[in-house]
DNA sequence: GTCTATACACTGATAGAC
DNA sequence: GTCTATCAGTGTATAGAC
C-alpha cells in the first residue's frame, strides 16, 4: 500500500469535496424531509459516504443543519447587498432586489436553501438557539422598510406602512416559496414583477 | 339493539370528550413540531390521557394527522363558500373572503389548523397520498381566478393574469402564515386590506 | 357476567452517535 | 460495527356501569 504523505493540498481538496458531498446530500434530504424528517441514514446514502466519514466531518445532524442555515443567510445577505449597493433611485434598488431575489429563489440550484429557511421557520422551535440565531442572521431585512420610505416620498411606491409593506413583500416570496414543495407549475410563469408590483404605486 | 352497559349518550359524551381532547393535542404538538418532529408520547403529555386510550381512538400517528389535514381544509373549504355566497359584485365577494381568512388564519384558535397545512405541504412527500388528498382538499382555490376575471372587467381589480394574481393572494396568506412560527409582532397589526390590496385596481 | 373506557408494560425497529 | 435511547405500535389487564 502506498504510505507515502498526502500533500497538505491534496488532504484539502479532499477534504473540501467530501464535506461538498455531504453538505450537498443534505441540502437535498432536509429540504424535502425537514429537520426531523431528513436521517442520517438517508444524507449518507445520498452522499455516498459511510457514517464515519460523515461524523469525521461534523458532529452531528444539528450541527449539519445549522451549517446549511448559516448558508443560507449568506446567500440572502449577499443578495441583498448585491442590490442595495447599485446606484441609482431607491425604486430601482427594489427593482433589483426582486430580481436578484427571484432569480435565486425560484430558478437556479441555490433555491434548495430557501427551502431549508422554511424548514428551519417550521421546526425550528425545537432545535435550542435557531430562532434566535435566524433572526440575528436575517437582520437585512431590517434595509426594506427605510428603502420603501424613500421610494414613497418619490412617488414610485405605494403608500402604506413601509414595515408593513416589507413584511408582505417577503411574505410572499416565502409563500411562493411553499410552492416549489408541491411542484406547482404556476412557479414556472412568475417574474421578478410579480413581487415589485405588491409596492408598486399604480394610483 | 343496544347491548352497551353504560347509556348510549353517557358513551358517546365520554368519546367524544376524549377525541377532542387527543385532536387538541395533536393540533398543537403537530403545529409546532411537524409530522416527523412530534411524537406520540408529547401528544400523551399535551392530552393528559394514556397511550392505550389514544390508540383505542385513533389507529396510527398518521391517521391522527390525516384528520387534522381534513378538518383544516373543511375549515377552508367552509371559509371559501361562506364569502363566495354573499349577495354582491366579484369584488365585494373577494373583500369578504379576505375578511374571512383573514380571522380563521391570524385571530382565533383555528389559526393552528392553518400552521398544520404549512407543516403537510412541507414535510408531507414522506407521507403516501397525502400531497393528493390535498390538492383534492384545496379544489375550492380555483374559484378565485374567474372572480377575479370578473372583478378586472368591473375595473375593480388590477389587470393581470387571474391566475398568477389569485396564486399571488394564496401565496400571501401562506407566507404570513409563516410569521406565526416566529411569533412575529407584526402579525398583529395586518388587517384584511393587506391581502385585499394585492388585487385592488388602484390605477 | 358482560361491555367498554382506560392504563401501562412490553415489543421490534430504528434513530443518532461514536 | 456497536451501543443506547427512543420511536410507533400492541397485548393484556383493570375499573366500573349495567
Amino acid at each position: 500500500m502506498n504510505m507515502s504523505p498526502r500533500g497538505q493540498e491534496q488532504n484539502q481538496q479532499m477534504r473540501t469535496k467530501a464535506i461538498a458531498k455531504i453538505t450537498g446530500a443534505a441540502l437535498e434530504v432536509f429540504a424535502e424531509y425537514g429537520y426531523y424528517g431528513a436521517t442520517m441514514k438517508h444524507i449518507m446514502q445520498v452522499s455516498g459516504l459511510s457514517k464515519g466519514l460523515v461524523y469525521h466531518y461534523f458532529p452531528s445532524k444539528e450541527k449539519i443543519f445549522f451549517h446549511l442555515v448559516e448558508s443560507a443567510l449568506e446567500i440572502s445577505k449577499n443578495a441583498w447587498t448585491e442590490a442595495l449597493n447599485i446606484s441609482g433611485t431607491a425604486w430601482q434598488k427594489i427593482e433589483k432586489l426582486s430580481e436578484i431575489l427571484f432569480k435565486i429563489s425560484f430558478t437556479n440550484e441555490s433555491s434548495l436553501y430557501f427551502l431549508i429557511m422554511v424548514q428551519a421557520t417550521t421546526q425550528g422551535k425545537g432545535i435550542p438557539g435557531l430562532m434566535e440565531y435566524m433572526t440575528e442572521g436575517g437582520a437585512h431585512f431590517d434595509l426594506l422598510p427605510p428603502l420603501i420610505r424613500t421610494a414613497q416620498k418619490a412617488g414610485d411606491a405605494v403608500p402604506g406602512d413601509p414595515v408593513i409593506l416589507s413584511t408582505t413583500y417577503l411574505a410572499l416570496f416565502q409563500g411562493y416559496t411553499l410552492c416549489l414543495f408541491q411542484d406547482k407549475d404556476i412557479v414556472k410563469k412568475i417574474t421578478p414583477a410579480t413581487f415589485t408590483d405588491v409596492l408598486r404605486n399604480r394610483g
